[in-house]
DNA sequence: CCGTGGCCGGGGGTTGACCCCGATGCCACG
DNA sequence: CGTGGCATCGGGGTCAACCCCCGGCCACGG
């Protein structure tokens, strides 16, 4: 129905699931197209890219070591050095934050889909097609969190660079005297920090509460 | 390595991803096996054994609607009632007490694997083969949960009933006046559980740590 | 040009979160 | 019946984590 192919797309995976990535590679492959790489981590998936020029680059967003937002910075950087290659993103969730670090800048080439909302096959087969001739594909329902309620207007956001530094440190448990030495400030500095971070996470000063540990668990759920 | 198979084993597929089923399918399909039917719940899956009769079941353990242990129960089931069929489960973690509930009952023909760890298509392949073939294929470390020592022992394991409520209670951002309160405590009291806490964690008052937020931050990970 | 906001600091204060030491009652276990 | 862990408190102390108010530097937009 897509009509013959004269070459076959050329696709590089990149998982951390052996048995996911091996399915997938065989299922692309009876369905005609090349798998010429696999991956099992992002600085993998980048040195295999760089040597193969696929067509298509379909990446995973966790991955290790840190399985955070690796293979999101894999995509954006395949998209940089590489812009003949379509990126298509699987995600286990809905990561809608990270989404559009990749998608505000040129959404051309670039595909979006959460792994348990692909129903069929061909659904993937399509988009990696579509991807690959510079459209792009986004699951409805990222698409609904992108633009429905464009900004859930998180108290997060709010917060400045410097201070968002500062809650990273106090979130990895370090006082206030390591975050200044690490930040190279003055300990004044960093009290000033904190306490503009309450007040803007609406933080009062409650007698029940506890500010610093409520602060850092706002900030894990980001 | 394996010789030549005369008939090819019969395998039915249960995973409630589609992407993950259809891989699968592929891969096995491509290495001679026949799959002769998916299904993407544990009804679905039942149902399917039922009418195929085939020599190996492959089983996700979390399936809808509850995600729990439906793939588990399936399993029980098919043991039961289809003796001659082999069952495979793949999990995406290590659920040690599930597992043991199947095993003990009967281990001939039954397999236990980790979605993770399963680092060569070529392992896969080998474990359903030998299940079909009445062995057991269990991971190494789901063996190991089972006999060996069964805890990592985490640090968390030495705090006791009350000093978890306590924990609990500060990983939910409480002063500790709060915490008193709740507990029906008196602030005393809950200050000397805080101190053997951070003592058992092995939090030694060092002047870069704010231990409160480290002791929340290893009793979230728990 | 001036206002605003981010970022950086200092002076000076309060208190909650910690420390150590000791004491009691309970209960399980050898 | 002693020993030890758990849980409960108290006295008395230290200090980091907070508070408010103030000033300076810089970049930016009206």
């Amino acid at each position: 129905m897509t009509g013959p192919v004269a070459r076959p797309l050329r696709v590089v995976l990149a998982d951390d699931s052996v048995l996911f990535r091996s399915g997938l590679a065989h299922l692309l492959a009876d369905d005609g197209f090349e798998v010429v790489g696999e991956a099992g981590d992002a600085a993998g998936a980048l040195e295999v890219v760089g040597r193969e020029r696929p067509d298509v680059a379909i990446l995973d967003i966790r991955m290790p070591p840190d399985h955070r937002t690796e293979g999101l910075e894999a995509a954006i950087a395949i998209r940089d050095r590489h812009p003949t290659t379509a990126v298509l993103l699987l995600s286990a969730h809905v990561e809608t934050r990270h989404a559009i670090r990749l998608l505000r800048a040129d959404a051309a080439g670039v595909g979006y889909l959460l792994k348990d909302r692909v129903m069929r096959e061909a659904d993937l087969l399509d988009a990696i097609r579509r991807v690959a001739s510079g459209g792009s594909v986004i699951d409805p329902e990222v698409v609904g969190e992108l633009l429905g309620r464009a900004r859930p207007h998180g108290p997060l956001d709010e917060v400045t660079p410097r201070e968002r530094d500062v809650l990273a440190l106090m979130a990895e448990g370090r006082s206030n005297q390591a975050i200044a030495e690490r930040l190279v400030l003055e300990l004044k500095t960093v009290e000033g920090h904190i306490r503009t971070i309450f007040s803007k996470l609406r933080l009062e000063p409650e007698p029940s509460d506890h500010r610093r540990v409520l602060a850092v668990l706002t900030y894990l759920r980001s």
